[in-house]
DNA sequence: CTGAAAGCGCTTACAG
DNA sequence: CTGAAAGCGCTTACAG
């Protein structure tokens, strides 16, 4: 590509210009060495800036065998939840002169490790694995050896989220967190639950729901299998999950809305879906039914009623990541556990049993 | 960086180990011919495997010179509005076999102008920039300085929105759309209106403005300038704009409240900011007053009541600057202007006094 | 303080 | 079909 163009100047020309060896321009135009007399100095500096020039970034690469380029690889940008994973990775990236190359992943195993792989081809130091694990053996130990050969040649995985893989990771305390939210929707007067799942295999899910599990138990309560509905971690998700539980319902109870009290969506966006269909069944919430999401994106301020959730640092948890991908190498793993905490607002009140 | 650690495995390695010379292992490792015998092929192929080999995309783009990366410089990946952007600028690049890197500039053209040559030094192949111009003279002209050196060079600039700058453009239609509004919202029965502003000098803030003041004027109707609270396209410049219109108010009124019956927010994350104003002080929507956005974002389906807005394919715009950026470049410039469209929702009714 | 030269890891005419 | 060699644009010991 760029085949019959007019190359950019390079630092050859630079130094021609100047009258100096391309050595000298090399040392005043990346700083290496201030020990450049001033008049060549600024002869170099006036011709750079005269001939547009802009270093080589591979070259550069190249010749200093690294980069200042951080990879990153999620589900999708425009999720959220990974939005505001970004922002803190970009941040604090850029506070480190570091640029980012972001990957969509869609939580596709295969593109995954494609995008390891070319992002390791692209010689970053460091990369940051955002979103949840797979409980899947074959995928985590091919994604494993990938890892391990990138950390073998010197670069920086991070993982934020739980995985099957031993690596220095931020770890947002799911299982905490939601048991602390059943807890205090069982102090709420709550007896009665049901939940919308997210995609099975996903740690996230499984911890979020094992959490919940437990919060519940400890007040003798149980989750009706029957009445987790599946969900994806979608608005959409959350939507179909909502009508299911309202449409199938726990066998024998024809509706959860005429049994459960309290829904549980496992994450904020499907949250969001649920919220919607029960308004379009004239459903109120939190009146006839209470509603808690999980994440806390900003979105959750913005709806009517606001949103019950479990607040994590996502933003905050990004930065970490890279700040972790960035300290010297260390030969013990690094763990950094991010509390969570439960967020109670509108979408969540006393059972209507209660406040009769 | 990564100074004493064991280098990843070489083209050389691959070709020691197979048993052929670094050329044929470039051959077939890179595609390039398929003119090799297919022993030796799969021994290369072997070999390669066997050692994790991982081109170096540096020195490729420095044989080959030229790269598989765009760069994309935008407002903030977190703000919807550029992450819907995004998404349909990831979907495309990477149907097209791109890799994309991302950078905020927050609005700051010393940050933007930067990124352009951090991007030229990275040899991109093309670079989108997104987001709305700036009337400023000195900063337009820099920024075309830029922009023409990396064109002149083989590289695809493609803007999104619009600029000062000639070169190839994807254009929502802003002012059309803002039109389009006014004269839906006069239709309803409105007559008295206020509107919250964006940032002054971006092109994007006076576009929507001309476009609903000559809505208005092609009814006869002024927007009184101290209808006109100031905003910066965030929530809370929703929220502060909105306070300021119920506070101070045009002179003479006390308050909008009292007086016009509909606003528009130029953006729509400033209308869930004076949404939110709104349900604070109890102010319904839009029983009391009318509430109209501008991007149809996808929060707006979130709200209660549900938002007004003018819808502009966010995404599209994205994945049709890539294949703008990809095309073979032309001699005349393409500019693709985007159809923007009224989305007519819950958030705006008949004014009050006609409904009675 | 400065320059000539080797080397970073590939690709690609050029011969054979 | 295959290999030796030049070249991509830098950086950095190594001499001076």
């Amino acid at each position: 590509m760029r085949k019959n163009f007019p190359m950019s100047a390079k630092l050859r020309d630079v130094a021609e210009k100047a009258g100096v060896s391309v050595a000298t321009a090399s040392r005043v135009l990346s700083g290496s060495a201030e020990g450049v007399r001033p008049e060549r100095r600024q002869a170099v500096v006036a011709a750079a800036r005269e001939l547009q020039y802009v270093p080589n970034a591979h070259a550069q690469a190249l010749a200093r065998s690294g980069t200042t380029h951080i990879g990153a690889i999620l589900h999708d940008v425009s999720d959220p939840y990974f939005s505001e994973i970004v922002r803190g990775l970009q941040r604090a990236a850029v506070d480190a002169g570091q640029l980012v190359t972001v990957c969509n992943s869609y939580r596709d195993p295969e593109r995954e490790l494609a995008y390891v792989g070319l992002l390791r081809s692209q010689r970053i130091g460091a990369l940051i694995l955002t979103g949840s694990g797979l409980d899947d053996r074959s995928y985590s130990e091919r994604l494993a050896a990938q890892i391990n050969a990138f950390a073998s040649t010197g670069g920086r995985p991070v993982f934020i989220g739980r995985h099957h893989i031993a690596g220095d990771a931020v770890l947002p305390d799911n299982v905490g967190g939601a048991r602390a939210l059943a807890r205090a929707l069982v102090t709420m007067g709550h007896r009665k639950f049901a939940a919308i799942s997210g995609p099975p295999l996903l740690t996230t899910t499984r911890d979020r729901l094992d959490g919940f599990k437990a919060g519940l138990a400890e007040h003798g309560i149980t989750l009706d299998p029957a009445a987790i509905a599946p969900g994806d971690f979608t608005r959409e998700g959350g939507m179909a999950g909502m009508a299911h539980l309202l449409d199938a319902g726990p066998a024998g109870y024809g509706s959860i809305a005429s049994d459960a009290t309290c829904v549980f969506a496992l994450n904020d966006a499907m949250a969001l879906g649920a919220l919607r269909t029960l308004r379009d069944r004239d459903i109120d919430v939190p009146g006839r039914i209470s509603l808690a999401g999980f994440d806390d994106i900003p979105a959750t301020l913005d709806t009517n009623p606001t949103l019950t959730t479990v607040r994590i640092p996502l933003a905050e948890m990004g930065a970490l990541a890279v700040s972790l991908a960035l300290e010297p190498p260390s030969d013990e793993l690094r763990v950094r556990h991010i509390r969570s905490e439960v967020v109670l607002r509108e979408s969540t009140a006393p059972p209507a049993a209660l406040s009769r």
